[in-house]
DNA sequence: GACTAAGCGAGACGGTACGTCGCGTCTTAAA
DNA sequence: TTTAAGACGCGACGTACCGTCTCGCTTAGTC
């Protein structure tokens, strides 16, 4: 007993100084954002040593990840509106959301080219959001499906593409405002070539 | 006529410099990448003093942008190929072979964080890249409603977002392949939502 | 005791990297002097981080001055040899072989402009260098006049500069030599004008 | 004589750079001093290129000095004042002042080093000052003995060394004032030992 | 009066060293 | 045993001047 309630100790001061990490580098990235984060930054600001740091994580990079990744948890399931395209809107809308108007963009932007360079990081990024937001479309497609809405043989991979890739390629590219709207306009865009009844424009 | 071979001898010395430190960023870039390429081995490996890149770029990115640049150049004008679902098949799949089997995709992965984190290179980024897709796109789109394909009312911002976003998605964050059949897919799957007599999916 | 142990341990590691950074810039400093010494060079050859280095001087000079002073601070107090004439001689001769004899001589010359540029540098040099030998030239008077050799009102940092600015005079401006016979010569000369009995030459 | 005119003008022309490179030389180390002198500078301030700086003077050292030397030129035959006291007073005088109200005190604190590192600049200034000055002591002091108030077996070169010896000590290393009072009690130091009848101190 | 070469301004260049930053490792003392 | 504290070797940064080197322009002085 006395050595659980010293595992539960340890596991407190284990985590005070984890909770102090995070914390600080959320603050760090709002100020200087991931190219100015720094483990001796963080490490100062959390009133932790350096060692500590890396004891947790490989990489500033991976700690900034670690951040972003509690951010984006909130993927939640789109309840059954009755139809896919509010679905599919409030769905996108909330990546939209959260890049445009959070801290998560920046991260995303100060990070992406940390996703190619290093292979944890990019597997994490797929694994934690990429195949979350692919699962869930798959789900909302499937169940519009079931009503009718859409065709049965859409491929979902792609659809997930077309829904994300503007929105990212705006993040990332062209500078494009992540506004309200945007979600709205690239469901309404995607949608005529997956309707129940719609036909590839090649086979026109 | 002096004047000019003038020129032509001071431009040859000045580029010869130049030159060098371009080929040696792009022989660099591929063995190491941006991230691990370093102005102090451009300069070694180009035979030429640091302050001499120096003099001529700001940083290690606007350098590597540079020669990224030279090799983009190529977005050309696509021919009319009588309909406009071969012609934005050909001009993504342009865009798609040049990200997928060269150098320029390692480079747009490394330098992609550096358009958020350094104003003049997005800046030059979206003038020199994205801005003249876009205005390719538009030529295409218009030339394609006056053939009445593709309905006049074509937000063409969008479609072009919605062109490129997945082939960017793919090389940045899906980790998806870029292949030949992706821009053919792409294309198929937004054009629906653009040809004439089609209504936008929210009107049903 | 533990404390104690512990701190000689901590002042080994921390002195490793000090001696070797000293030892290597007397080698330099032998080579190549004070202008041929870079932060640079005394790195590599103490086996040491130029960082290290920085940690402890803040420039070459300090650092120069470092291992000069460590040379001079056998600037020992003169026994009583009975007479004053004799001590002053031992005394003098004692700057005179130092500057002329070993390393420190050049270092003298090296790092005399920064005296008088860097307000540290030249301020540590007349706390450490010059007030002691002005310190024990005031102890010889003051015992030559119980003895009542030297006039009782005679002025002492005027003593001390015209016994130690000839030697230093030789050194940096008219390239004299710094031999035993400097010594006798300049307290022969010295000496009439403070012996007891002696008059001011104005009063005359 | 078309010879002769045009040689002139072309010295005119010269002299035009070489005034305009001394000037902002002079404007130079009065503002930043010798260890900020940088020929890059002194070009730019006399709107000249670099290259005629080059063409001209080896290192900004010789050309500090050749400002110096124009300033120090001043060293003017002392006038029979009828008493050898008054007539050194007033030669040390003279390099007191100039030492200690104009630029060259500085200038001077800021070469000393190069004399020793440089061997030509160090022979410039022994041939061009200190041998100037060893030559008036030398007249002045032979004046003396003429007239009976000097011994005639007195050591110039000492005499010279323990009158500009304390000067340049306070100068470049005490830190000393160099005031009026000083080549007054310098003066009436030295003098006891080489007055006429007076005994080395030795012989006591 | 046109021609030519010498001298010049301008400034690019290869180079050395600077002093700084942050990395990730390692050592120590205290808890 | 884990931690805070922080020194360390390291690699690269971007800068300052160095002294050398073209490059055309200007400008005498010659033909």
């Amino acid at each position: 007993m006395s050595a659980i309630s010293a595992k539960v100790r340890s596991d407190r001061r284990a985590n005070r100084s984890e909770v102090a990490i995070l914390e600080a580098t959320r603050e760090l990235l709002i100020e200087v954002g991931v190219r100015g984060l720094t483990v001796e930054g963080v490490a100062a600001r959390a009133g932790v040593a350096k060692t500590t740091v890396y004891r947790r994580w490989r990489s500033k990079e991976e700690l900034a990840l670690a951040v972003l990744l509690t951010m984006v948890k909130e993927i939640v399931a789109v309840p059954d509106l009755g139809n896919i395209r509010d679905e599919l809107i409030t769905f996108v809308n909330g990546a939209v959301r959260i890049l445009g108007k959070t801290l998560m963009g920046r991260v995303m932007q100060g990070l992406v080219s940390d996703f190619a360079a290093n292979e944890d990081l990019g597997k994490a990024f797929r694994e934690q959001i990429v195949s979350m937001r692919l699962a869930e479309v798959r789900r909302l497609i499937e169940r519009a499906i079931e009503r009718g809405e859409v065709r049965s043989d859409v491929d979902v991979v792609l659809v997930h593409e077309l829904l994300f890739g503007p929105i990212y390629y705006r993040l990332l590219l062209s500078g494009g405002k992540l506004d309200r709207r945007l979600a709205e306009r690239v469901v309404d865009a995607v949608l005529p070539g997956i309707r129940a009844g719609a036909r590839y424009s090649r086979a026109r």
